[in-house]
DNA sequence: TTCCATTTTGGCACTCCGCGACATTATTGT
DNA sequence: ACAATAATGTCGCGGAGTGCCAAAATGGAA
């Protein structure tokens, strides 16, 4: 199931990617709430505990294999020119790491809008931006020589994330625009909202 | 179990308060996750079933009766003067949300620690977060006479959020510093991280 | 070829949450 | 005394998640 170096052993029945995608087959078809781990494995045929092997748990099947794409997301962030200024490099870094082959844009927007679109799963990225919100402190933290704890950069983390996820909303209901502008418009309000001028809002 | 204004059928065998009582004094013994509805209807000698009754789940034990909290903290908002610049007026709606009694602080306090440290309840708060950021999206939208939908509003609406949970986990690891100052600084610290300047950082 | 080491699968059983159904109990009003 | 009301308690089910262990399927060594 997991990489196997060595070649001894039963092969695996399964895939990740092939779970997935009956998964998702299913998930359009039923919702993701109505299908059981026992429909998948059957479609799959194999058994329900293999199904759940393969995953913490049946929310996790919707996120796939998000743990690898944060490792290159870090590994990316870490790469930034150190002379980029501090809201450019984190920009940069969520632009790669949402882009994605031209090809696999339609999978990875079905995705994105079950995510967004279940509430249990909803919930549950919590715990994904949690990680991902780590990277990015940690990266502000080091470039600053603050410890990740600080206020400052705990927010900035935060709100990087807000940034992130309000634009990535909006390119999901608008495919037209690019990520990359939507991220632009959004930190632009966002620095509109928090001036301080003579003008009420 | 909900309000009663009829005095006729069998009275409630418990309340709210008297479960949440319970239910913590338990999870601070055993932790969430080991603490069943089972043990909670036990020590308060009633049915499992009717502990259930009272929460649509068990994750919702945890935050107690927030639905009401957010109706006022809604109100507070629609009553803010309208020549109050807009982050000023959801920074004292935050303050507000947050202000209690002195003689619960306590109490508040663990029951966000308990939230806040809880992987469950960190992921099921999500949906509780949602209703929030609704609630002022919907504030910010009527004032600036735009769409709820709008790139902008989301992004303020999500930014908020970050900052006053930011600042609100600084409080509970550092209660001597007051709520308002936390916010201020978070705000601060995020106006110099959009700035444009020439400073890298 | 035969056996052994290895690795995954599959089956079983259990706990817990959540929920629907329905009888039961305890109260008020007539 | 009896009807109406409203919450409780009991029962049972479906589904997720998990530990345990035997069975299966492979590669490698004797």
């Amino acid at each position: 199931m997991t990489d196997r170096p060595s070649l001894r052993g039963r092969p695996a029945a399964t895939t990740h990617a092939e779970i997935e995608q009956a998964a998702f087959r299913l998930f359009a078809e039923y919702g993701f709430e109505a299908t059981t781990l026992d429909m998948i494995a059957v479609e799959l045929g194999i058994s329900r505990r293999t199904v759940a092997r393969y995953y913490p748990s049946k929310n996790d099947i919707a996120w796939g294999r998000f743990d690898e794409t944060l490792v290159s997301f870090k590994e990316m962030l870490d790469a930034m020119p150190q002379d980029l200024p501090l809201w450019q490099a984190v920009q940069r870094g969520v632009l790669a790491f949402n882009a994605v082959p031209a090809a696999e844009e339609p999978f990875l927007r079905r995705r994105m809008r079950l995510i967004l679109g279940t509430p249990a799963l909803q919930a549950h990225s919590t715990l994904r931006y949690v990680e991902w919100r780590t990277v990015v402190a940690e990266f502000v933290a080091r470039r600053r020589g603050v410890p990740v704890g600080d206020l400052g950069v705990q927010t900035i983390a935060n709100a990087s994330l807000s940034i992130a996820m309000s634009a990535y909303e909006a390119w999901l209901d608008d495919p037209g625009t690019p990520l990359a502008e939507l991220l632009d418009e959004a930190m632009a309000r966002l620095r509109g909202y928090l001036a301080v001028t003579g003008d009420p809002d």
